[in-house]
Parts: structure tokens; sequence; C-alpha cells
DNA sequence: CGTTACCTGAAA
DNA sequence: TTTCAGGTAACG
């Protein structure tokens, strides 16, 4: 379910409901043992009881939680994974994999219907990560790095995009609005794009991400943040879950193919392959729920 | 490189 | 009953 923005929306709100809290004691749920990659859920709770939270970071798609020990517990949400704070007498949500309990009568909880999600605790938040991509909201995402990550390639543009080792953080839905917004054709070869389009993807990019953090990321079936609330960002989006609506700029129906195994939403007249006239998409507004 | 598996529930 | 789901890792 999450990418970047809803991602990012849970370490804002994280980091200053958890910061200085003791964690007093950790719990797995039966059955959930797979969010461990290897550990017990005993080594874990050796690891992390007594231990402070600092800080909470984020790379691509992945959390870091920061410890007063200077290690690192690494959370991936995946599909279905979400992290609520609540206090200890909030009734437990059902799907309810893992609580961080912690000393002042408050829980960190794990809670994701797939069991997909991953917790690990690290020396160093990077020893649990893949190689990723540059993160498309820093300073070093620029069009050469875009590029960097494209160039040569054979496979479709929106697959690429989807790869994290390209840009770290973009998913499915991310990925048809930048797309959308820089009037590129899904499948066109990665490798292919022009300087001009490889300007405006890069710019849709980060364009799309961060109108996704503005409006706290989408929640289209499962996503909700640290209070288990919705986002708002599927009430903005362009393209994505839009099949057969009409187009914002042209009126066109939105189609939906498969591309890189993945439901891919699309304006057929805008993102034509190669199209000529590339004028930029207005500002979009909200559309009714 | 594309496809499948992982898991569970909601929607068709 | 069948299909689909915002992500990745492990296949072939």
């Amino acid at each position: 379910m999450p990418e970047l923005p809803e991602v990012e929306t849970v370490r804002r709100q994280l980091e200053p409901l958890i910061r200085g809290r003791r964690i007093s004691g950790f719990e797995l749920a039966p059955g959930a043992e797979r969010l461990l990659r290897g550990a017990s859920a005993a080594e874990l709770r050796d690891q992390l009881r007594d231990r402070r939270f600092e800080r909470v970071d984020r790379r691509g798609k992945y959390l870091g939680l920061q410890l007063d020990d200077g290690r690192c517990c690494v959370v991936h949400l995946r599909m279905t994974g979400a992290l609520h704070f609540r206090r200890s007498d909030h009734p437990e949500e059902r799907f309810t994999r893992a609580v961080f309990q912690l000393a002042d009568d408050h829980q960190l909880r794990f809670v994701d219907i797939r069991k997909f999600g991953t917790i690990d605790v690290v020396d160093q938040m990077a020893d649990a990560l893949p190689k990723l991509g540059p993160e498309p909201l820093s300073d070093e995402f620029d069009v050469a790095a875009l590029w960097d990550a494209l160039r040569g390639r054979t496979i479709a543009l929106k697959a690429a995009l989807l790869d994290q080792r390209s840009v770290a953080g973009i998913g499915n839905i991310y990925a048809d609005e930048a797309l959308f917004l820089a009037r590129l054709h899904p499948e066109v070869p990665a490798g292919a794009l022009r300087a001009r389009e490889r300007i405006a993807l890069h710019a849709a990019i980060q364009t799309v991400l961060e109108e996704g953090v503005a409006h706290g990321g989408a929640s289209f079936r499962d996503y909700t943040d640290t209070a288990g609330k919705a986002g708002e960002q599927q009430y903005y989006v362009r393209v994505f879950r839009r099949t057969e609506q009409p187009c914002d700029e042209c009126n066109t129906p939105i189609r939906r193919t498969i591309v890189g195994g993945r439901a891919t939403h699309w304006c057929p007249r805008c993102q034509h392959p190669r199209q000529k006239t590339r004028n930029l998409p207005h500002q979009s507004r909200p559309r009714s729920p």
C-alpha cells in the first residue's frame, strides 16, 4: 500500500510521538513470525527493552526508528502495513501483528492484514536496506540522476519507475500519476527518453510525490496513518483507478492495461507515444469521493 | 527479463 | 466464486 508519500506521512507523525519514549516490551502476535526476517521475537525483545526512540528516518519506503544505543529498528509496511500510535487501553485493532509497549502507557502497533511487512533491528539502517536509487525529494535527485537510472534500459518506463534501484519510493499510484503529468506513455523503453522528456519526468515525479505528502498520502484501500486515519490524495489523482473516466485534460476515457505486471492507468491521447504538443496540465482539483 | 509467490479480505 | 490489491523477493 504505502509509497513514499504515505511512508513520509507516517514518519512525520511518528517522530514527535515516540521521540524520547522508553520501550518496556515487545510482543509478536501468533503466526506473525515471518515479519521478523530471521530473528526471534525473544531476540527482538531483548534488543528493544529499555531502549528509547530517538528519531525516525525514511529511505524510500523504509522507516528507520533510531534507538538510543545507536541501533535502528527498520520497518517496511509493504502492501497493507500500518503503524498506529495508541494509548494502551485503546481497543486493539484486528490484524495487529506486533506491539511495542512504551513505558508511559502507550503502544506502537504494527497492524498488517496480509503479513507482508517486515521489522528488523540492525546496527545501522543501511544494513537492512537493499540497493536503492536516489531519494526523489532530495538534492541528489536531479535530471542527470534520473537519466543515470534509465539510460540504456529497454524495459517499459513504468516498470523502470517501479524498480526501487532507479528511484527510491515510487510505487504503482505515483508511477502512473507521474507518467500522466509528464505526458509519457507507460510502455516507452526507459532508455529512449529524449532530453526534454527526462526533464518533464523528473519534474513530474517530484510534483506528484510532494502533492501526495501535502495531502497526507493516498488511501484507496488500506492505508492509514499513525492515528488510523485515511489520507486525502485519492481525491486528487488524475489517472490512478480512474479507468473509463474522462481525462481531466482531454475527456478521453482513461485506459487500464497491465505493464510490468501491474495495473496501469493512462490517457491514450495525452500519453500517446511521441506526443508532439506537451502542454503541462493545470493544477488538479479535488473530486468528490 | 517476465512471472509467481507470499497472505488476507473486499469487491465484482 | 473469482478477481484484485498501494510491494518485494525468488523464481525460470
